[in-house]
Parts: C-alpha cells; structure tokens; sequence
DNA sequence: TGCCGATTATGATATATATCATAGCCTGAT
DNA sequence: ATCAGGCTATGATATATATCATAATCGGCA
C-alpha cells in the first residue's frame, strides 16, 4: 500500500509547505495510499469524513444524488486536486460520491491529524484554505459558465475543458459516457449523443468509438461562447 | 460610521471565538461601518480585495457579468453571512460584485489583519475555514437543486428559500425583481413572470404589488420537489 | 405636471429540449 | 454460445422555454 516515496513527493510542496519537516515525517509514515480501477467508488456519499483525500493520478467525478434518483455530476478532479475539500472541514458526513473514472491512486491523510496540524499553525491552516477556496471557486465558475450557455455550448464547453485542462491535447479518449456527460451539463442523454453528432456531421469534431478529435477547434470554441 | 457596540456585537462570538481580547479590541477600533442604500453597490467586480466584510444587517445580492453581457446571481446573503469570502484568500481582485437588495450596513475588517491573525492562530484560521466552507457549500448545493428543477420547481424554490430562509413568514416583499428571480434561476424575465401569474392563478400564491403570500405551501413544496 | 424608461404583464409564435420509440452494438454473466 | 442489460444512435413527436410584440403601470426626473 504505502509504495510512494515521500522525499520527492509533490504534495510536500505543494500542501505542506509551512509544515516541519518531523511533522511530515509523522504524516508521512502513517499515510495510506489507494488504487482504484476505472468505474470503481472512493467515497460514498454519507461516509464518515475522516481522511483528507490527495489524488496523485488518474481521473475522479464527484457527483451526487439528485432527488429524481437522477445522478448530478458536480466537478471533475484531476491529480493534484483535492478530492474530499467540499465539506471538509464543516461537516461529518460527505454529502457527494467520488468514483474513479480512470485507473487512480489517492493518497489518504487522517483528518485528526491535519486538522491538529493546521490548529497549531495558522500559515499551514492558511495555505490549506487558499486550496480550498480556489477548487470551489473554480468549481462555481465552471457551474455559472455553463448555466448560461445552451445545449451546443455546454457541450463545446465539456469537450474544450477535456481537451485543455485534463488531456492537453485536441484528441484524447473520452473519460465518460454521454449519460455522464449529461449528467454534468444537466441535459438528456439522446440530446448530448444528438449534439455529439452534429458536431461530427459539421466536421468540427471527429469520432472514432471512444476518441474524439477536435477537428476545428476555433468554431468549437466560438460555439462554446455564443452558447 | 463606527457606530456598533463591539461589547454585544454578534461577530465577536460567531467570528473570532479563537481571538484574544487584546486582538479583537485592536480589530474593533480600526473596523469601519458602511451603510447602503437598497440598490447600491458594495463590491464592484474588479475591485481589490481589501477587505473582510461582514453583513450585520439587510440582503445583498452577489452577482456576476456573464459572457452575453446578462448579469448572474450567484447567491443571496442574510446578516451573519460574510460577503466577501469566496475567493478572498485566493484571489487578489473580486471576481463578482455586490449590491444591496435592502438597505443594509456592513462591518469591514482589513483583510491584512485578519490574514496575519490568522497565520499566527491556527484555530482561528480553522474557524473562518469552516464558516466559509458552509457557505460555498450551501452556494453549491443551491446550485444543484435549482439545476434539476425546471422552470415552475425553480420559481418554487426560490419562493420557500425568501419565505423559509429569508423572512420566515409566508408572507413577504419580494426583495428582488422579476429580472432578478430569472438572473438566479437562469430562465428569462417572461417566463418568471407568467409563472408567478400561474401559481396565482391556481390559488398557490397571492400577488398583492410586490407583496407575496403563499397560499399553499404544501402545493408549492410539492411543485418544487417534482420540479 | 408630464414625460421617459424600466418593470410588470400577456399573447402569439418560434425554437430548443425532453420524451418516447426503435435498433444496433458491445460487454459481462450465465 | 447465448442472453440480458447498458450504451450509443437516430427519428418522430410532445412539451417546455425563448423570442418577439404589445400594452399597462409605476417611479424618477426635467
């Protein structure tokens, strides 16, 4: 399980900067580390928050149940991201699911243990809440930026953050299913597979089974703005 | 402008419980005190962050400029709530504006001091973490609920928010317009407006002016729950 | 006072989106 | 190997929502 190496891990820059070295040490020994396949849950929703959840690589949604039995995906994380930060630090209980959409590997933290930690060190506690704020904030701005956009460019949106955020690149494989893809924009499935469609028959995109290409990047990008 | 008694002041025990007495009179001789006039600005998007403003009374509006030159509520804030706290340790200007839905007065703290405070106080650090976790938590769950809804279940649920959340009466003036009920539930100004004739036509609500009265709560519960 | 622009209101119509139906395909389970 | 179920796909249709047009009302302001 506990397989990294520590010295030259980046979450001693990136999260612990203002920590002692003996206090990593400290974190570092007692640290657990989790592989998860493709499709498989993380956290469920209602689980007890108890770890502080670091994912080192792959790909995780967070969604939750949405009362018509209907799933709502809330975000999309990616390594360096901080999986379990939503609630964290003001509720018990998570209130969202987290489930691997690509092979991953989280690193696991016992809560207590940072919240000790950040008691007695305001800059670490400050450095914490600075990651915080900015997940949620891009969290909101993601969200405010499609609820003003309709159907062809919430999906101009999902494929353009996709190629730009996640994969760097203009063809990649699709990390969900058009169902997921619905489910973060808020829209049907048959109208996200429609849309998919015209955006093929345009030539903008290219679709072979799971990869998609964007072919035409600046009209995608065009579609995504004029919504 | 300083005109608040910092001895019964509600901030000394919601916002600095973790504070020693010698900081909290330090805070309280240099705050200042701001009053605004319903449809003032607070916070103008662009603005430095500068300060940690805090609502001691009325009901402000948080908004954006979204890309189609339409404006966005992003939230509401009742006294209590800190206004200026989404990306206030992340970011160094405002990424949203504010403006006053009813005349109200805020409590503004330099946002330095509250920093160096904190750095210095990991248990007050830990606090505000906690405060500002709610609140983007209660912002994001909002979001979700008002996406899986249509038009009627969100109109609905922005009528129980003023009523239960806000005002705590069935009966109330609507603090918002039209416009501004379709800024926050991304729909256009007809459609709020003939939806609220609807729900008075069927007997739901009373519309007397800029009054509303819920004739039957159940019924509208029932509507904003099967969207 | 009277005018102007913004807000509320309503109707007619166009458009966007959801729903329902069907089918091929792939994958996992038996 | 076969079946069941989920995913992708597409079309027809119903419904929800936006857009456009018009008018009444209200409040600020010259």
């Amino acid at each position: 399980m506990n397989t990294c190496n520590c010295e030259g891990c980046e979450l001693r820059s990136l999260f612990f900067e203002n920590v002692s070295n003996s206090e990593i040490e400290s974190i570092c020994t007692r640290k657990t580390q989790f592989h998860y396949k493709k499709g498989e849950v993380i956290i469920q929703e209602g689980d007890e928050i108890q770890e502080f959840i670091y994912l080192k690589s792959g790909l995780v949604k967070l969604y939750r149940n949405g009362s018509n039995d209907k799933q709502q995906i809330i975000c999309f994380a990616l390594p360096l991201d901080f999986v379990s930060l939503l609630s964290i630090f003001s509720e018990k209980y998570y209130k969202y699911s987290v489930a691997a959409l690509e092979d991953s590997v989280t690193c696991n933290i016992n809560l207590d243990e940072v919240k000790s930690i950040a008691s007695q060190n305001g800059k670490f506690a400050m450095s914490i809440m600075e990651k915080i704020n900015k997940a949620t904030d891009n969290i909101l701005v993601d969200f405010l930026e499609v609820k003003q956009k309709r159907l062809f460019g919430r999906i101009a949106y999902i494929l353009l953050y996709f190629s730009r955020k996640v994969y760097n690149s203009s063809s990649f494989e699709l990390p969900v299913s058009r169902k997921e893809m619905a489910e973060y924009i808020g829209m049907t499935v048959e109208n996200v597979i429609r849309t998919l469609s015209d955006l093929r028959k345009d030539g903008i995109i290219k679709i072979n089974g799971p990869i998609i290409e964007i072919a035409d990047e600046e009209r995608l990008e065009r579609i995504s703005e004029l919504s």
